[in-house]
DNA sequence: GGGCTCGTGCCACAATGTGGAACGTCGTGC
DNA sequence: GCACGACGTTCCACATTGTGGCACGAGCCC
């Protein structure tokens, strides 16, 4: 509640982000903020380098450069996203459907960083930057799975939210899950956060096994097919296991 | 000047990703700033979701993964990162020299957006983030020598700083240069940016011909070969070539 | 050419963020 | 074991800061 100013901006970068490039106009009616407001906030931005004019039309607004700045802190140090996209690009080769990596942000959510659409008329959709929790997602639990029980049950204290009518919100139920996935390799989320969507997902761990990110694969729920779910999820967990490889080498 | 706030925060977030994990004494140092000042400010960035207390050390700050969420428009769309690193690698493993990655902003500069290291004790060092001019350094007159003349002539209209006595300071002389980028594929930069330091680069293209980025050897002065240049610049435009087709694929 | 929409600049007002000072906590050394 | 110092955190009165209504100018469409 503090700093309006501030998170104000923050939210504006965020919405550029999303629109880019935007104009002025577009932003108010988003926000329902004066013009002026909003003008002021794209120009303070814009000289601190973190918002520029497009160069098409420079009444729109992208994202500058100066956040490349800080990508790679957010990252860790090490190019996940470079390291990762080969074999998310073979797995949507070999499966066609839509590849996601996302890496955990506090405990709380997944943040999709990357992705590889597949060619199918219809598909699951999930833009870059978009979160999700940790429990109900196939990549969400690949992560749960891998953390030291302490932080898991923090994070369990914090509450199970439920999505839909088959979202684990008994932590018996989800720890007893999270055991499966660590013998079994590779998590499943069969329309447990949004109807209709099924996902396999594995993690990418650190050198200390921390996990780092997970890679996912998600389809409509017309397209999954439990027979085939060892052989995909072998195939998801060999991906992962690749980018984890990579990034020490 | 307005904002200050924001300003502020702004540049806090910065030295969060140049320092992390940070303390708020740090900061406070490196700011002179009050210390209740900067507080506020790490826990506005924080709940926003840009900054996370570090897990091991909770009273240390760290860049959260929200920022992954925000992407200059130049790496929207196709992963540009993603395509180019694998050539980069096969590049700094041939040539054992560190590897960059560029895109230009807003006609004005370059900033480095990837790196691939080699493992000689002495070599160059930009890090990711880092800017430079379009006309002193060798991936910045690759991009510009793919530009229309109405652009190049309008960045030139905005001065050509020296940098060293060898820095293209002639409109004429670096067109002559543009020139002879264009025939040979590559650009070179000797010593006319940072003293000792020497770089041959091209550029990675869109569908339509625009320059998108470039990829760049550099090294020290000492192993400079020039009369291995046009085989480097081959090589290097081999890897470039190969980023923007695998771009389009 | 008049009316509309959109980006931009201005300025009086008060809501907002400021930073000094006080508090709580941990670790250290006497 | 106690006093001290270093550090992160909280509080609050003040005035600096950002706010947003308004007006201007440019481009566009009827």
């Amino acid at each position: 509640m503090e700093m309006k100013s501030v998170t104000r901006s923050l939210r504006v970068l965020e919405a550029v982000a999303q629109h880019q490039p935007v104009t002025v106009g577009e932003l108010t009616k988003l926000f329902g903020l004066p013009k002026s407001t909003v003008q002021r906030t794209l120009v303070t931005l814009a000289e601190a380098g973190w918002l520029r004019a497009s160069r098409k039309d420079t009444t729109r607004w992208e994202i500058g450069a100066r956040v490349l700045a800080v990508r790679p802190a957010a990252l860790q140090g090490s190019s996940l996203l470079a390291v990762a996209h080969e074999p998310m690009v073979r797995l949507r080769d070999a499966l066609n459907e839509t590849i996601h990596l996302s890496v955990p942000d506090v405990l709380q959510s997944m943040v999709v960083v990357d992705r590889v659409d597949c060619d199918h008329p219809v598909r699951t959709f999930h833009a870059i930057g978009d979160t999700s929790p940790l429990h109900a997602t196939a990549a969400g639990r690949a992560v749960l799975a891998q953390l030291p029980a302490s932080e898991v049950d923090e994070f369990i204290a914090h509450g199970l939210e439920r999505f839909t009518d088959t979202t684990p919100t008994d932590p018996d139920e989800l720890c007893a899950e999270l055991d499966r996935i660590r013998t079994d390799g590779y998590a499943v989320n069969h329309n447990q956060y949004r109807p209709g969507i099924c996902a396999v997902a594995a993690p990418v761990l650190e050198e200390d096994g921390t996990p780092l990110a997970a890679v996912a694969v998600s389809m409509p729920d017309s397209r999954f097919d439990p027979n085939r779910l060892p052989e995909w999820g072998r195939m998801v967990a060999d991906a992962a296991k690749e980018a984890t490889e990579r990034r020490s080498a």
